[in-house]
DNA sequence: AGGGTTTGCCAC
DNA sequence: AAACGTGGCAAACCCT
């Protein structure tokens, strides 16, 4: 599929037999045809579902499966350690024809609720002009899949390749559908912490009173925003600090503490989601009984994180703080499905390394419960133990139980371990899929010059952590995809609403609650059967049916 | 005035 | 308890 920027496009069948080029004028309603006339919906081929996609979903058209060369290219780029090199359909035909390499087009930062542009306005293709973009389309498809065949696990890369771009649908369904918020709820937070809402650029009450006792105990002008000025005030007043950071705070003995770290607090939600967050980023629609409700838009970014995880661009969605978590409420008659999988980087590791003590943990609902009487500890210090094995702490507490956690799971720290080698070694490790790790640029002169020796060691941790992060994000994308499948026909706007690493959240109509936390099970069974086989480790998502997110949130 | 860097905290 | 992985983001800071 090619958009022609007016709402029209080119389609051919691709396969043994290529069909014709099909010019069409409205190219919403030719796919929406497609995916409805055939036996089995096509997987379509485009260049950037982050372009296309979204336009096609605002004119109410959801497609079951892709293949995005842009996602595709980006993955086998770096499967051959060229992180960060141009991934769009122009720079990969370029390629092919030994042409000079146009970067990728510059995606505008997030626009919060703005309009949205016109449907499929913008060519982003970066072929030169007057080329045959659904034949470049064909040819580069054509080239990934022998690049991909070629591969020594070809069969994990088109795996992967197909959940990746499965997750750009997902990402743009999620997106426009977005995540219900009150923002009377909101504002409801706002007032009840901050005070009532100030003019523009003017601190709340609260926090102006705060500034104020500030400034009496230390007994002179504080701008607590300021680290510097915090410094002298502590300093001043007879407890100098090396940083401002609230842990180092907490650990001194005097009256001004306390309101920094309350100040500290209150700030952040002020700054970061506060009033102006809430006018930029949530949409309002009136709702019944004269009701304002609203809707969260997160931009994701597929693919954002070198790790696989999905970043966002603008709105901090992967970061929505628990304090505020209470204005995400389902909407009168419907339900929010909040599923996470609870412990999902050592069940991977379990996976992963064939490891069998650790893999009879991973059987259990509680992992570290049953991690903690194999250590013959308590629960705390297992999981401790557990995420300096995955994080290559060494210091504080972690030594002595890194040595029981050696004995215990060998294999699985010889997992982690041989990944920090390598990484150490300046060479490259794979997630189970075969998402694959940068290179720093300039990495010999980097660890040859002065600090060379620490920054092996952050190499080594980072690569040790890639091997369980990349795959859980990678079970992650699987998950979604599998539940993209299995859910019902719903009615418009319902289905997954929110995704962070290892949670989804659905909003569905209180009425098909049952059936979607059915689908949620079904997807965790294929997820797991098709990354992992049959393996003994589970992946617990205990799924929960709930009115507001708060409600079940931890901590 | 404007851009890049630093600091610190939020999420997983 | 505090230096152990991936990020986004805002305000202060520092320089041109």
């Amino acid at each position: 599929m090619v958009a022609d920027g007016e709402g029209g496009g080119w389609l051919r069948e691709l396969g043994p037999a290529p069909g014709p080029v099909r010019r069409v004028p409205d190219l919403a309603a030719a796919v929406r045809a497609a995916e409805h006339a055939w036996p089995e919906p096509p997987r379509w081929v485009w260049s950037a579902g982050e372009d296309l996609y979204p336009d096609l979903v605002r004119a109410g058209v959801r497609v079951a499966r892709c293949h995005d060369t842009a996602l595709t290219e980006a993955l086998l780029l770096g499967y051959d350690g060229r992180h960060g090199e141009a991934a769009s359909l122009g720079a990969a035909w370029a390629r092919l024809h030994g042409l000079p390499v146009p970067d990728d087009p510059v995606r505008p930062l997030g626009e919060g609720t703005a309009a949205q542009p016109a449907l499929f306005e913008a060519d982003r293709s970066t072929l030169p002009p007057g080329t045959d973009r659904l034949a470049a389309l064909a040819e580069v498809h054509d080239d990934q899949l022998r690049r991909i065949a070629a591969l020594p696990e070809p069969g994990r890369m088109r795996l992967l390749a197909a959940v990746e771009s499965a997750g750009g649908l997902a990402a743009a369904e999620m997106g426009h559908d977005g995540l219900p918020w009150r923002p009377d709820t909101h504002d409801e937070i706002l007032t009840e912490l901050l005070g009532p809402r100030p003019p523009a650029g003017r601190r709340p009450p609260v926090l102006a009173d705060l500034v104020t006792r500030i400034s009496e105990a230390v007994g002179r002008e504080v701008n607590p925003d300021s680290p510097a000025q915090v410094l002298r005030a502590m300093a001043w007043v007879g407890h100098p600090v090396e940083s401002t950071r609230s842990w180092v705070l907490e650990r001194v003995d005097h009256p001004v503490v306390p309101l920094l770290l309350r100040y500290k607090e209150l700030s952040r939600l002020h700054a970061a989601n506060g009033w102006a967050w809430l006018e930029t980023w949530v949409r309002r629609r009136p709702g019944p009984d004269g009701r304002t409700l609203g809707r969260f838009h997160p931009d994701y970014v597929v693919g954002g994180v070198v790790s696989g995880r999905w970043a966002t661009r603008g709105g901090g969605a992967l970061q929505i703080p628990r304090s505020v978590r209470r204005a995400v409420e389902a909407d009168p008659g419907w339900v929010l499905v909040r599923a996470d999988a609870g412990q999902l980087e050592p069940r991977v590791l379990a996976a992963v390394s064939g490891d069998g003590a650790l893999a009879a943990a991973a059987a259990e609902e509680d992992l570290y419960a049953r991690l903690a009487a194999q250590v013959g500890g308590d629960r705390q210090r297992a999981k401790i133990g557990m995420l300096a094995a995955m994080y290559g702490q060494t210091s504080g507490d972690a030594a002595p139980l890194l040595a029981t956690m050696r004995r215990l799971y060998p294999r699985a720290l010889e997992y982690v371990d041989a990944a920090a080698r390598t990484g150490e070694a300046g060479g490259v490790v794979r997630s189970w899929l075969g998402r694959t790790s940068p290179v720093p640029p300039g990495w010999e002169a980097a660890v040859a010059g002065a600090g060379g020796e620490r920054r092996r060691r952050a190499q080594g941790r980072f690569t040790r952590n890639f091997v369980v992060q990349a795959t859980a994000a990678e079970w992650a994308l699987v998950l979604l995809a599998a539940l993209r499948q299995l859910l019902p026909a719903m009615p418009e706007g319902a289905g997954i609403v929110f995704f962070v690493h290892d949670e989804v959240v659905l909003h569905v109509p209180a009425d098909m609650a049952d059936v979607v936390v059915r689908a949620v099970a079904g997807a965790e069974a294929r997820t797991r059967a098709v990354l992992f086989g049959d393996t003994p480790v589970r992946f617990p998502l205990a799924p929960v049916v709930t009115r507001n997110y708060a409600s079940l949130t931890n901590g």
